[in-house]
DNA sequence: ATAAAAGTTTAGGTTAGTCTAAAAAAATTA
DNA sequence: TAATTTTTTTAGACTAACCTAAACTTTTAT
């Protein structure tokens, strides 16, 4: 079984790594992780006698499909109680981080599969993020524009078509960020624009040309 | 803040010393807590710095005001966790006290204020035992053993003497759980033993041992 | 009352995880 | 290509929590 450093590390590498595809740098790990080099480099050693991640000095660390799953059960675990805590205990979003990274090292599978079936399994924890299931699958959302989603049917922002900066400062300006939750109130058949709401608090209108760039998932 | 094993010792010494009222000896600690006295010597100093237990060298250690208070935060936690995975998770009695032994160390007041809200303030645990409110706060009910209850008495089952999980599994195969209304239809001069009847239903005997170990209210 | 037994503490060592400072390797620049 | 800078690793130390073995108190028994 792991410690819950070893677990921290394991995270860390898969996600600096976006999911395992790169090797990722001693320093990167240390920056990550507020600590030192020296450290980082103690634990990728134990790590690979583990076979966990494979460990090149001065090249860096790959993580091996072991360590990706064990990765992936600790996110599991992590984006489950995020979303026990936001639904259940009525936690703000905001709150949830510091207290889900205590609760995702709790070493109980039963409690997992027992939460899990308690929130009615969820795909998606609050902030948007999808939740791997026990075999570390991880469900691919289809990406779809805003404004093909349904009314007062929840959205999560994945991502945008057109990159143009300006088009990114003008979200940032009205509130929308990768992630943030986007609910349809009324289409405006006049011009097709909209009138949203995000993270159930700000309403604002954006433009058809807005909504068919902003790329969602459900 | 205390670590996850300064936690455990007081917890331990608050046990072993019924709530603080008797100073408790370094070889008590150890053997319940599976360790070696030298261990236990060194960390009673360490708490005795602290101010959260007294400690005399080889006349034994007694809980302060605030090492109480610290353990009843910490059984608190652990009562209000168990309730949790029982009432919620639909975890069986004989299932929690592990995880809960684990959960009792999360750190977040917020967390554990939002709990109590979401399990509706419960002054029991599933095994009956009280639960501390957040000021340390014990509600105290007169449990008495079911052997001292008379015939034909309503007594209501609230908490065990000896919670190993054999015990509650037998106790549960023969239908008697926290808050089950038992009635003492004969005692068996013989050896003790009761005929019972749990919930004006079931009839069953049960051995003078399980009666002493099985605490009830009338 | 004193010797043996029981219990406790001290001394010294181990492991996991961390650190700083120095050495070594790789990357960059002149 | 050689020198300098950056990055990484090694060496050596620290802390928390644990251990064993030896020394020291206290209790018990003869």
């Amino acid at each position: 079984m792991l410690s819950l450093t070893e677990e921290n590390y394991l995270k860390t590498i898969y996600r600096l790594s976006d999911g395992g595809a790169k090797a990722v740098l001693t320093n990167e790990i240390a920056d990550s992780m507020n600590t030192k080099a020296a450290s980082v480099t103690d634990m990728v050693k134990k790590l690979s006698v583990k076979d966990l991640i494979s460990y090149e000095p001065y090249y860096g660390v790959k993580i091996t499909r072991l360590g990706k799953n064990e990765a992936l059960m600790v996110i599991r675990k992590h984006r489950l109680w995020e979303t026990f805590l936001v639904d259940k205990l009525k936690f703000s979003w905001d709150e949830v981080h510091d207290v889900a990274e205590q609760l995702e090292h709790i070493q109980s599978p039963l409690l997992i599969e027992k939460l899990d079936e308690f929130l009615g399994y969820p795909t998606a924890d609050p902030h948007g993020h999808p939740i791997p299931d026990k075999n570390g699958k991880i469900q691919i959302l289809k990406q779809v524009p805003l404004s093909e989603i349904a009314l007062n049917k929840k959205a999560f922002v994945r991502s945008v078509k057109d990159g143009s900066s300006s088009f990114l400062q003008y979200l940032s300006k009205i509130g929308i960020y990768i992630g943030a939750t986007i609910t349809i109130l009324e289409r405006i058949e006049f011009d097709g624009s909209l009138e949203i709401v995000i993270d159930n608090k700000k309403k604002v209108f954006i433009s058809r040309d807005v909504s068919e760039n902003l790329l969602v998932t459900e």
